[in-house]
DNA sequence: ATTTATTTTTAGATTTGTCTAAAAATAAAT
DNA sequence: ATTTATTTTTAGACAAATCTAAAAATAAAT
């Protein structure tokens, strides 16, 4: 059967995916407060999306997701998260103007034009925001990301996302080729300043500052 | 004013828009026909319009588009021909693919996305069917499209389309670096079989048999 | 174990965009 | 110039998604 959500249905189901993630449990409030709603218009909704199957939700009890709306929810953020790859890696834009626009783009459901987006963006693993990006089958790479100042020595990892978005750090990472996808291991911590010393795969190294090293999150291979 | 139309509001500003040009006269049964919807459902939006000054309309005598009307629709024409160029040029759809996700991606209204699109698709003139893109101030080329056939001799033109979209054409054309946006001239009308003696801008010239000239629409510059 | 507080659900109204069926205006035809 | 046909508009209903206010269920507190 084919899938064809309401883009209202389509924000309940993400943000209902996303709650469970971050804290276990949902409850009507909390998602009413999560979509800027009010919590008798969440129970209506939760009717309908029962009704067709996506959630499992026993009045006053309590919801989640079913498999089906789990795996809906993973589409949906598919969607989003390769149009933010796209916003940023293709029309530059920054990292903080970007989830609104995603937030539009990722109602529209083709799964051609989805594909073809992947592929052109080379098959991104990441988004902008560090987070995984689900490949057409729904699969994720499941994240466990770290600061880089916190990363084992001799371990590889690669680049998810940088938390401080300064100009000033974006041109000095650019400057040395760090980027998202940047594949690196610590081959020394510097006890003096708590400096790192970083080797990428091309076997050059250079010396990262500590709030540096704190600013650029990785996610162990 | 910022401009903010409902997706149903721009899909009858779009429609007007598109009927104007075409026949000069629009009615509310063409119009209800074009949308797929009832003449009774028009009549509601017209009002609706006409209150955002989007329209001029007196019921029963008639209605069109107002200056204001015309600019939004034009916009909305610019989002959904940036789009189509996006779609065939960066993610490789086939022509009669490209409508209707264009038609739903057209709907997403934020100025930077689009003048961003704009800029990285490198400023397109055309979309892929030939037809004009808006620029970002609302100005559009006027397009007297003709076949490549009926083109003067010695006129400069652009490429704006092909109306034969068979692999086997589309290949020969782009082995002789032939496409959308090409700018040439015709040297000369062989009379003994049609053919016509094509001059790029690089000097190269090359004899294109009558049957291709009458394919490639061309705009004269 | 009641009372009190919190959470969740119902009941009923509202807005947007649509519909059908009937009425009103305009156009065409005798 | 009436009658007939066509077009357009009104009137009233409906579905989706939302809201407020009140009721019901559950949880917390004395």
């Amino acid at each position: 059967m084919r899938a064809n959500f309401s883009i209202a249905e389509e924000n309940y189901i993400k943000s209902i995916y996303h709650l469970q993630q971050a804290t276990g449990e949902v409850n009507t409030n909390a998602l009413a407060n999560h979509l800027n709603t009010k919590a008798a218009s969440v129970t209506d909704m939760l009717k309908k999306l029962q009704a067709k199957n996506l959630l499992n939700y026993l009045p006053y009890k309590g919801f989640k997701l079913s498999r089906e709306g789990n795996k809906a929810a993973v589409m949906i953020i598919r969607r989003h998260r390769l149009w933010e790859f796209f916003l940023v890696d293709k029309l530059h834009f920054n990292w903080d103007e970007i989830h609104e626009v995603a937030e539009e783009l990722e109602h529209i459901r083709s799964k051609k034009l989805i594909d073809k987006l992947d592929e052109f963006l080379g098959y991104p693993k990441f988004d902008p925001h560090g987070d995984p990006i689900p490949d057409s089958n729904g699969k994720i790479d499941e994240l466990k990301q770290l600061p880089l100042a916190n990363l084992p020595v001799n371990k590889q990892a690669i680049i998810t996302s940088v938390l401080n978005q300064s100009n000033e750090l974006l041109a000095f990472l650019s400057s040395r080729n760090i980027a998202i996808g940047t594949v690196l291991e610590i081959k020394d911590k510097l006890p003096f300043d708590n400096s790192v010393e970083i080797k990428f795969k091309n076997k050059q190294s250079i010396n990262i500052s500590e709030q540096v090293a704190k600013a650029i999150q990785v996610n162990p291979l």
